[in-house]
DNA sequence: AATGAAATATGATAATTGTCATATTCATAA
DNA sequence: TTATGAATATGACAATTATCATATTTCATT
């Protein structure tokens, strides 16, 4: 199994804040997994016992509704870490994680980490400061929901992807989603997503290849209203 | 001025995490504000120099939508602190912090408690719980916001008030907010709002007393659909 | 008590979005 | 390749919510 104080994938989380000694420790105590695409991480009331680091793929955060549809609160990339809440808190997850594609995982037991949370004041400040971005991007969807249209939530959304997650070689965007699931993230229903779909491709702002969106108007579709 | 040492609001937020040696050295450059009702504490975009500490009173935090509608994310009330945020980032401010009542609150350079973030992990740790419980919140937002209805958006919105400030000794409701407000909380228009009021009357869920309202059946606004 | 401005209330109508039905296309396994 | 179910697409209509107009009430100030 590899070594965490020599992997790449920690540069792009917390991680990176623990001295090479602690790495080492969490190293010897993390277990890696593998999720297949449409797979639960951990899903919504389960207990979580540490925290994941993902060394490949990605996954959506959702909250079921009452109403019965799941909600996507965030997607979540290759060396981002998820479960940080259940560091600081003994309550059970508040979202669930589905893997989007295929997934490699690395498993590390709030047990062994904690101890370093309450040592060291730098993955501690890391961890706080990816809580307040986390924070501030979800005032910003509060936000957009309340106050924007539907089609203005969609145009937001693809270029929000774009923009974080950026494009395959034939321009696409790199991240697939279902159309159920771009309704999920705006919340709204699927047949109300794919109609605004459709409107943007007369519009000529999109385009689409079978279920692959490619942008083809990046400033039409800021002006979106 | 008072001493932050002797200071009972400091239990109800962060700053009891604080050792009695770096309250005495806050409170030795913290300054009192007074802030009347519709004044602003912060606005958006403002450079944030430190936190506010709630002595009395309430705010609420608003960010205006590209719309020109304020969104209000959080109410907050006397014992909280807000502004965290600025300790963790250099940024503007993301919100805007608006008086609902008359205020008094106790300034911290963030020059000073920087110092001790970075070394009493007590403090930044009951700091990170904090955020992230806001998180929580924050999603659970986004979920209502995408899913739910005005109708049961603002019965939550009267019984969330209702079980987190309470009432006042004639049964309505302690926070006293405008029907504009109430809007802007739930993300719609304040004639919605009102309208919904109306039924809410009508179904004999609540009662107003000029602006007031007083819940006489909550357990029918949680069965609200 | 009178006045006027702001907040609350309600009606009429338009715009947005959801729901249900039904094609059509796509992807995958037999 | 073909069959089959799932995903995508579109139409028709209903429900929700926004907008604009206009009363009515409330409340602070004179």
């Amino acid at each position: 199994m590899g070594k965490c104080e020599q992997c790449i994938i920690k540069e792009f989380n917390s991680l990176k804040a623990l001295t090479n000694e602690e790495l080492v420790r969490i190293s010897n105590c993390k277990t890696s997994n593998e999720v297949k695409k449409g797979e639960a991480i951990f899903e919504e009331g389960d207990t979580l016992k540490g925290i994941y680091c993902i060394r490949e793929g990605m996954c959506k955060l959702t909250k079921l509704s009452s109403n019965g549809k799941d909600q996507i609160i965030k997607l979540v990339v290759k060396g981002e870490l998820i479960g940080q809440r259940s560091l600081v808190s003994d309550e059970s997850a508040n979202l669930s994680a589905i893997a989007l594609t295929d997934m490699e995982l690395c498993f590390i037991p709030k047990s062994e980490i904690l101890h370093d949370l309450q040592k060291n004041t730098n993955f501690t400040f890391d961890v706080l400061k990816e809580m307040a971005s986390n924070l501030k991007e979800a005032d910003d969807i509060i936000v957009n929901m309340a106050q924007k249209s539907v089609r203005q939530r969609l145009a937001e959304t693809l270029i929000h992807i774009n923009n974080n997650f950026g494009t395959k070689s034939d321009g696409t965007l790199s991240v697939l989603l279902s159309r159920e699931d771009f309704a999920n993230i705006i919340g709204t229903a699927t047949e109300s997503t794919i109609r605004v779909l459709s409107q943007f491709k007369k519009e000529k702002l999109i385009t689409t290849i079978g279920k692959q969106i490619k942008i083809i108007d990046l400033d039409g579709l800021k002006r979106v209203e």
